[in-house]
RNA sequence: GCCCCGGUAGUAUAGCCAGGACAAGUAUUCGGGCCUUUCGAGCCCGAGACCCGGGUUCAAAUCCCGGCCGGGGCACCA
């Protein structure tokens, strides 16, 4: 019975059993607390104002495979309130970055499309005393709060805020010179709620808006009020907004609104490899890496480039995370473990000798060799390698050669070393595999093309010591079907890495991983 | 300084809330073997952990207290 019966027969007789396979792959995330089925919301609320980066993959993943576990919807919302620090391109890296993970949102929208909408709600806090206008500078508002005692303007009649609002939108102040604060506790144990200021004067056009509002919402404002015109469910974050929960439910309350649940889990980075954009342009400064796409980096270009795949970074999200709160440094080979699984299979496998050393073959007549690009997967086909006297092999395996040493050249031939020099000289000595002899790639010398590999390693050695010899370049020579490689195709060189290949222009490979 | 929150093998996690079958599961890593025309994959075997000290209890990874270590917050950033 062929497989395709056994599916259509196990559907008639327990369709269940075909149902729970789908269902298994996503049941690996723990439940989300009071979720019903249907009426989840999640958000991906990305800043943009960088580069997204692993990090944000997480998350965008978590928020988005919970909303697909429960059926529920999710948005995808631009956090862009602080206009000097969006910039336009940001906007659609962050987009093009989902979508390259496969996470497809329902809804999209910016904070800024709703100032009009904040203005509305801080009027509405203001005419019932919980907000009031504030000109204390910034150093005394910290000091306040610090010690945690009330200004003078806090005492201020609804009236006279009222005024001093309008006096922010018509441009009466200057920036610097005014907030809208919330009215909270300057004694709470919480510092948040240490009367937060909710909006502030920015006089930096918005890409988005331009120079039409000057009086910018503040996070955790904007964040109540979009979490609850989306219909946010649940909100899955990063740990350091933990502290604003209590402030971001405390302004919805005053404002008659539902609040999520909230679901967070501590930071993470790979080993070496910081998230932090102050560490990152660090090394840019340096010198040592050009771009952000740098495959060193854990931008989600520079995954890309290093070649881990999206369905990667999806499974290890799925598998290797959890909801701790415990600070996490992640191995590499985390990853690199679950992308090799996904690699295997489908990567074509090549030829590369890196730092090659010449070796001639006598007494071979030579000819044609096929060769398969694929182990198992016969799908991949083969390719036809012309060979002759001369070859290329790993200048590694050739400075272990020493003179009567039997090696075989995979799929081709079995010689024996006569002598090792800049060239090694060796004999023929049949075609059919040996056991037990050390099994080598190669390259014909007439046919061989140039390939640079780019090793990334880690960006950091320590907190803060860089690491000077973090991207390895590893020269060479590849077959000749090196050259029908794709760019972005990743392939496997033999006894190297999985590599995938960066340019078109000239064969330049970056290492995935072993 | 004040306030939160954490600490399970090298790494990441499960278990903790509802104490007992946990002499602590899984993945990765490392070591060994098998298989293989790759040092890849696969299969098998093995190594390796409950931060420390008290307490509660018949019984503590799990509950309580203290200590140590780590992270975060105390922005007119998000």
């Amino acid at each position: 019975m062929g497989l395709e019966e056994q599916r259509r027969l196990l559907g008639e007789l327990a369709p269940e059993l075909l149902e729970e396979r789908r269902v298994e792959e996503e049941k690996k995330l723990p439940p989300l607390p009071g979720a019903e089925k249907g009426k989840v919301v999640t958000r991906l609320p990305p800043e943009p104002s960088g580069y997204m980066h692993v990090g944000h993959a997480m998350s965008g993943l978590l928020n988005y495979l919970y909303a697909r576990m429960y059926e529920g919807r999710l948005w995808l919302r631009f956090e862009d309130t602080d206009p000097r620090k969006v910039k336009p391109e940001y906007y659609e890296s962050f987009r093009k970055g989902y979508r390259w993970l496969g996470i497809e949102w329902d809804h999209e929208k910016n904070n800024s499309d709703d100032m009009e909408l904040f203005y509305e709600y801080a009027e509405r806090l203001i005419g019932m005393g919980k907000a009031y206008v504030c000109s204390c500078s910034v150093e005394r508002v910290r000091e306040l709060r610090r010690i945690g005692e009330e200004c003078e303007h806090r005492g201020q009649d609804v009236e006279t805020n009222l005024r001093l609002w309008e006096g922010m939108l018509s441009g009466r102040f200057r920036e610097g010179e005014a907030t809208l604060r919330l009215v909270g506790d300057m004694k709470h144990k919480n510092t948040t709620m240490r009367d937060p200021a909710l909006f502030r004067i920015v006089e930096h056009p918005h890409p988005l808006t331009g120079t039409r509002y000057r009086v910018w919402p503040l996070y955790d404002f904007a964040v109540s009020i979009e979490d609850h015109l989306c219909g946010v469910t649940h909100v899955l974050r990063t740990s350091e907004f933990a502290l604003r929960d209590e402030l971001q439910n405390y302004i919805r309350s005053l404002l008659g609104m539902r609040n999520p649940i909230y679901v967070e889990y501590s930071r993470f980075e790979f080993r070496g490899t910081p998230v932090s954009k102050r560490k990152l342009r660090a090394i840019i400064e340096s010198g040592l890496a050009r771009s952000w796409d740098d495959p060193r980096f854990p931008t989600i270009e520079g995954l890309r480039r290093r070649g881990i795949l999206p369905e990667a970074i999806r499974e290890f999200t799925i598998t290797q995370t959890g909801f701790t709160y415990a600070e996490r440094i992640y191995d590499w080979s985390l990853l690199y473990a679950v992308n090799r699984k996904l690699l295997d299979p489908k990567a074509r496998r090549l030829f590369f000798t890196p730092e090659p050393v010449k070796l001639r073959v006598r007494g071979f007549e030579g000819g044609e060799v096929e060769a398969p690009y694929h182990p198992e997967n016969k799908e991949l086909g083969s390719r036809r390698i012309r060979v002759g006297e001369l070859y290329y092999v790993p200048g590694p395996d050739a400075r272990a050669m020493r003179p009567g040493d039997l090696v075989r050249l995979k799929y081709l031939m079995n010689v024996r070393v006569l002598s090792v020099g800049e060239v090694v000289e060796a004999e023929f000595q049949g075609r059919e595999p040996l056991r037990d002899v050390k099994i080598i790639q190669w390259v014909p010398v007439e046919d061989a093309v140039e390939v640079e590999v780019l090793v990334p390693g880690p960006l950091y050695l320590d907190e803060d010591e860089i690491n000077p010899e973090s991207l390895k370049v590893v020269k060479g020579f590849g077959e000749s079907a090196v050259a029908s490689v794709d760019v972005d195709e990743i392939v496997q060189f033999e006894r190297f890495g999985f590599c995938r290949r960066d340019r078109g222009d000239k064969a330049v490979f970056i290492k995935a991983h072993d």
